[in-house]
Formats: C-alpha cells, structure tokens, sequence
DNA sequence: TTGTAAGCGTTATCAA
DNA sequence: TTGATAACGCTTACAA
C-alpha cells in the first residue's frame, strides 16, 4: 500500500503539498495538484484513515448504542443512521446495550475508546445523571427516544405520552370502557409515558385505570401472550387491550386465538410502533405511528450538524406520534 | 485524557514498561506492575485505540457488509455477530449493501480504507469473479450465506437446494400434487438454489414445475402478496404454496385472507428461514429453520481464529435446514 | 526485567 | 504557493 511519502517523492513535491490536496482546504497551484493527482492515480493511493485519525484528532466514526440489533424497531432506527451517514461519508461503530445498565455503561466506554468523534444512544437502564455527568465530558452525543430536560437540546425524542392517549382515546370513542392493558417494563420511561397517556385518557371519560386489568410485561411477543392470559384469568372482563408495543400486541392475539376469542369481534386491540409486520397480523393491527426510522436519520443528522459542521441539515427534534385505524379495533356494541 | 507517557512518568517507569503491562505479552516484575496499575487508576488512563491501531498495524475492527440493517433475517444476523465480537473486544463497522452492485462495491471499499483486520461479506450482487480477486487481496474476509468453491474455506452457508427440497416434500408427503411457488428474485444464488430443491422434490414424485405456478417475488411482503394475486389469476388451480422466505409468506396469507381464502383449508403455505415472527403469523407459519443468528457467530469466530489467532473456537462452515411443521400446511383432501 | 529510540502515516504550524 | 519538521500516542526491536 502506497503511502503519501510514495506519492510526494512521484510527484516531486513535499509531503505537505500532497496532504493539502488530499484535504483541499488550502490552494496548491493547479499544475501541482494535477502532478499529485497523477501520481496518486499511478500507485493507486489509499490514505490511511487511522494515520489520518491520529494526526487530526477525528476518527470519522460515529459510536451507536442500541438495545437490541435485532427487531422491527431497532432495524428501522439504523437504516435511518446508516443511510445519512453512510452518503457523509462518515460511518457507523454500532453495538448492544441489552437494556442493561453495565452492559450499557460498557458499551459506552467501548465507542469512547474507539475515539469516535460523537456517541448515538438509545439508552434505557443508565440514570439521566451518568448521562448528564457525560454531557459534562467531551464526547458529543444525542439520545434518541429519551427526554432529558436539561439537555433537551441533545435530545431527539417521540412524544409518547400522547400516543398512549391517542391509543385509549381512540377506543373510548369506538364505545370501549373496559379497557385492558398490557404494559413494557415500568421501569422504562418510554413504558410509564404510554401507560400515562392511557391514564389521561381515561380520565377524560371520568374513568380510572382498573389494577386487574394491567399488566407488565416485556416489549416483546410473549409478553403479550403471557399477559394476555393473566388478565382473563383475574375474571374481569374487558373489550379491549391496549399493549404498549406491537410485538406485545401480535403475542396477545395470537394467544387470544389459542383460547378461542374472536379478534376483534370479542375483543379490540390497539398496538404501538406501527412496526412494518403490523400490515401482516391478522387482523392487522391498529396502531400509533412512531417514525423511528425519520428519527434515526435525525439523529445522524443533528451529529452532521454539531459536530462535523455540515449546516445544511434541519434537524426535528420533537416527534408526535400519528394513530393508524386497521382491523382489530371494533365498535362496542 | 492521560496518555501513556504521563503514566510512565507517575509510575516512575519507561514508556515501553506501560506498553508491557497493558498488552501483557512481557514478563514485568510484579511490583512494577502494580505500580503502572496504580498510576492507570489514578489518571483514569485509557488508550487511545487509534494510535495502538497505528502502531501495531491492527485496528481491531471488524467490516460487516449486509444487504439491510432491518427485516428480521438480518437482525438476527448482526446480533450473533456483534454478540462474539463484543465478548472479544473486537468492535464492528457495518454498512448496508443494499443488493446492489455499486453499493456493495463501494461498501467494501468503505470497509477496506477504514483499515478493517477482517471483513464479514454478505453480499449478493457482487460475482464471484470478483470475490476471488478481492481474495487475492490481503485483507481477509468470510462470506456468509453464499459458497465458492474455490475459496469454500471462507464460506459459511447453508444448505439451501435442501431447505427447497424439505419444504416442498413436506408438501408432498401431505398429499399436494398441485404446488404454486413464489421464489425470491432469481439472480440470487440462495434464491436459485431453493428453487433447485422444490424442482428435485417433485421429480421424486414424477411431478415437473408448473410455469404457470410460478412468480418470482422480491423476498417481501409484498413479493408474497402480489405473486399470490398473480398465480389465482393465472387460471390454475393449487391447493399448496411454497414460499421463499418467510416474508414473501406472510404477504401471501395475508393477501389470500383478503380474498376470502381459508388457510391452510383451502390452501396450505411453507415458508422458509424461520424468523422470530413465523410463530406469530396466523396460522402459525410451517417453514424451513435457518439458523442464521449462529451462522453470524460462526462468522465471527472464523474471524477470531483466522485473523486474530484464537484458536479456542470450533467453527461450523456448513449448515442444514430443518423442517419446521407448524399450522399453515394441512393434508390434501 | 527494564529502558531507549525508531517507527506507524498522517496533519498542521512555521517559515520561506 | 510551497517545504521542513514537529507533533499525534502508541508498539516493538534492540540494548542494557
């Protein structure tokens, strides 16, 4: 592999000359540039990116913590980074944080010590102090799907407190008033949002969340299915259930099929995400839209911005999620 | 941030000492390690992994070119594959290929010019002709669901001409003689290779592929979808369907459930890879295990022992499908 | 067991 | 507009 020594010595020029043509960020007269440009074309010249790092300061790498890699939510949000960064030029280190703290923390630390100029984080068991203590540091960094108001401007975020309103709304209109609910772990903030959201909603019709009709369970599809089953065994009724995400909602339907209930003739379910299978459930799923995937293409871009100074970008930092009226929301009759 | 010389002079020793007791591969006295330990805590050392990558010619990293960042098949993927490097320290750049030539091309060049140790290849528009030169290159890399013999070595792939055969015997074997197809798009091997087993499986039974039974879909709901609208309009009758993949599958349910078909009644369905939402689907999906989340560690691994000489793992390079028989396929009447 | 010093391939500061 | 040359923070012969 040529290096800019190689090429300097070709075009009979010093190593300086090279590196300005390399970065043109000073003019070189054309006739250089053209004997430079020659003599990389001819050894076919790569530069080094981590000599470049070293000597610059700036790795051209961005650090992504997930909670998971896998999943219809997770998949949307890095096609949306990988895509803006990817046209920057600019590129992705991405690893997993398992919703679990010292994974987390570790996961951190690892893209730091990899020197990536500016840290994405879907963050969801670390507290808003260790992140507040690292917004104090000198990794630039931007949450996503997490509100933090003292550092709201680093903050790229879905309101969800509205779509769990939107969601129980949506049924109290359709004549629902007893309304299951299938919650994620109430330890997440993202969780408790949504789970507050139906609070008000109910309110609204003068009516309080029932303890027996609810249940936590873990974002994922059996904990749908789990949950389901518990709350028809408390021998409360209900004609509806509202499950804080989609694969929540697609467990619980299929678990509802197995016992024999009709969907959504015996009973109407609302979902959260409007993940991409959602069109693909029987009945499809009504839902509350989150634009995860806009999100994600945000954050890359509120990096772009802060940290490699490319202004040209608007960056939306406030979301509002959208209900999506399909099949397995019917009137109470 | 503290570098290595500061904590050489706190520690009161050389440069090359640290060096030592951080790589561990020199014998140092205890008490000397203890001391350089001791400084490293007290100055919240952390190396700078750019100018260890620079120096030692080794970045630690590993290039990860997939054809999507989402969709369930590749999230499986990218977990088993961070999930080995991340317990090794190693940390993994990924980029999207997107199925297309220039992408992919352009994606490896990505890879290579950040100076990645290995790569992880999977990529589907690119020739072989063009992955054997790249093999002549001196940066390794394994290929993940795609064999060439002539480089089988770095091949991890699956069995996917007996995936084909398996799905469609088991139809078979349930009394179906009229067998519709929704293949993948067929310039990709795997594609073509499932379609080769669906072909042996009905020569067995003295049965020829139907033209007329036969849609090539794009491996996406809506592949699945459209291509079941397209075969009942082709005049036909069936009373089984093969899909390529899940996806493709789940489309065609839902698509025969809006024109009142009865599944697996009137139609039965196979599909193929076994995602995490096959069982979720409705009837529960029958479909072909591809178990692509340990074929990406198995990726890995090959890359820990290949290039970074742990030879503590075994790695498997060729895997079989199995048959997974759920609700989706009922016998002929 | 430890220290010295020469790289690694760039960028960036100064002069010229 | 160009050239010397000192960083950048570490690894690794080679000596001691």
């Amino acid at each position: 592999m040529a290096t800019i020594y190689e090429v300097s010595k070709l075009a009979g020029v010093s190593l300086a000359t090279v590196s300005r043509v390399m970065n043109n960020n000073t003019p070189v007269k054309e006739s250089t540039r053209r004997k430079v440009l020659d003599a990389m074309a001819q050894l076919d010249y790569r530069p080094n990116s981590i000599a470049q790092s070293l000597a610059s300061n700036r790795s051209n790498s961005i650090g992504v913590l997930v909670s998971e890699l896998h999943g219809p939510f997770y998949g949307a949000m890095l096609t949306g980074i990988e895509a803006e960064f990817r046209a920057a030029g600019k590129h992705v280190i991405i690893t997993a944080g398992h919703s679990d703290l010292a994974t987390e923390q570790d996961g951190i630390d690892f893209l730091q010590s990899r020197n990536c100029d500016a840290l994405i984080l879907h963050v969801e068991a670390v507290s808003d102090d260790y992140l507040l203590q690292l917004a104090a540091g000198d990794t630039p960094f931007v949450l996503l799907n997490r509100h933090i108001p003292a550092i709201a401007d680093r903050c790229i975020s879905l309101n969800n407190e509205l779509g769990g309103y939107l969601a129980t709304r949506h049924l109290l209109q359709q004549g629902h008033r007893q309304i299951a609910y299938i919650a994620g772990p109430m330890w997440k903030t993202d969780a408790r949002d949504r789970y507050h959201g139906h609070q008000r909603a109910l309110a609204e019709y003068q009516l309080t969340a029932d303890p027996a009709l609810f249940f936590e369970g873990d974002f994922r599809e059996t904990g749908g299915s789990k949950g389901l089953e518990s709350l028809l065994q408390s021998g409360k009724t209900f004609s509806a259930l509202v499950c804080a995400n989609d694969e929540m909602a697609s467990g619980a339907i299929t678990a509802a099929r197995e016992l024999g209930l009709n969907i959504p003739q015996q009973l109407s379910v609302m979902g959260y995400d409007n993940v991409n299978f959602a069109y693909y459930t029987y009945p499809k799923l009504s839902t509350i839209d989150y634009p995860i995937s806009a999100m994600g293409q945000m954050a890359a871009r509120w990096v772009l911005r802060e940290v490699y100074q490319q202004e040209s970008n608007e960056v939306q930092q406030l979301f509002e999620p959208v209900l999506i009226s399909r099949d397995s929301v019917l009137a109470a009759t």
